[in-house]
DNA sequence: ATTACTAGTCTTCGAGTAC
DNA sequence: TGTACTCGAAGACTAGTAA
């Protein structure tokens, strides 16, 4: 029996990410093993369940193995982001709620280089206040809620001393009235659930932040 | 251990089913023993267990259960949903091939009433050859194909006898060079691996196209 | 009607180890 | 280094049944 590797979903979603779905990737199981917090020798019996199922293809080198997804592997996963994409379809994420926090005041420095003021301004109307207001926010929900949104690229530049990335902003209203925009990096390396807000003023004095006061973005 | 349900997933996609994700819903062991083709008892364990978890919350009365899921819950799900998202974007497909196949001719009688075709005439421009080009597709591709489509609405109408329900349809191109568009009866019950085509030609004698023919819509 | 305990069976696990 | 077999333990399954 066991028609359908709902226990070996993760495995084949790790395969499918690896592979960047089309291509082979070379894993040995013990890599694999790590990946899924199991043992070696469940991954071994895994990968031979999901070639059975005719999910992934597999060729066992004395290296390791080679594995692709097979049309119905990619199927398989595709199946199933649908059921997702339409229990989430009817509750499109359009407000984005979250609490104040303090940041480490890093963006404040980074946010003022004219080499992104300039941008700013060209792109958003205006130069922006020297600092960011920080949410921390259900990283789960920002894809849906910035999806919806027009992406606006922020070039990287360079000094002589050093370089600087590029990044997005998106247009945003916080509390439902205030302009502001969400800048992320783009080669970002911070934590995701917490939202780094711009805008021409100085957020939280205009609209009394303390820390931790609940707010929304749209 | 067993820090994630990755073997409980499915019973976590059913309630977020049924619940459309922010309602309780009523369902005793049972029927989710249906849905899931296990016992009785297994659902109740495996309800315990999203529970303890905190996955969802539960209310047992003896007359079965009352069951919403939590932030968690959902955030789960969401989790999930986001990397099938991410693994699919990059593979956007906005191409969708197939292989010609008879109908039943159905399609010929509804496409042809006036109540459609003067909507087709003022929303697709012209009116359409009373006839659908039935293609073979992959139905789980068909999603993220439309979901990059402006979707137009045809109104659903009634006459003396019976009522003719509304549908959607979306401008595509046949073999990238004849205007077509895919309609989609929006209480469909129709398979959803069969793709409709309808156009001002008579798609099958102007591309000469017999069954099986492999033609792709983009 | 329910839910869920018990108990016996079947499945899945990983340590040891062969190749 | 690899993969994957054996096998004892742990976990998950269902039938019977109590509440």
């Amino acid at each position: 029996m066991n028609t359908f590797p709902e226990k070996d979903f993760y495995l084949l979603l790790i395969i499918a990410k690896k592979s960047e779905l089309n291509n082979s990737i070379k894993a040995s199981t013990s890599e694999l093993a790590l990946d899924l917090n199991i043992s070696q020798q469940s991954v071994s019996r895994k990968l031979s369940f999901l070639a059975e199922k005719e999910l992934i293809e597999r060729k066992v080198l004395a290296s390791g193995n080679i594995i692709s997804l097979t049309e119905k592997g990619k199927n398989f996963l595709l199946k199933r982001k649908n059921e997702l994409d339409k229990i989430f379809s009817s509750k499109k994420n359009n407000k984005l709620s979250g609490k104040v926090k303090s940041g480490l005041g890093e963006g404040k420095y980074y946010i003022n280089l004219p080499g992104y003021q300039n941008q700013f301004k060209k792109k958003l109307g205006n130069r922006v206040f020297p600092g960011t207001l920080n949410i921390k926010i259900n990283e789960f929900e920002l894809n849906d809620f910035l999806s919806e949104k027009k992406k606006i690229s922020i070039k990287g530049f360079s000094d002589k001393q050093r370089s600087f990335g590029p990044a997005f902003v998106f247009k945003v209203k916080l509390n439902g009235r205030i302009d502001a925009a969400v800048i992320i990096p783009e080669r970002t390396n911070h934590p995701e659930n917490i939202l780094e807000l711009i805008s021409s003023f100085n957020l939280r004095k205009k609209l009394k932040l303390k820390d931790n006061a609940l707010v929304f973005v749209s």
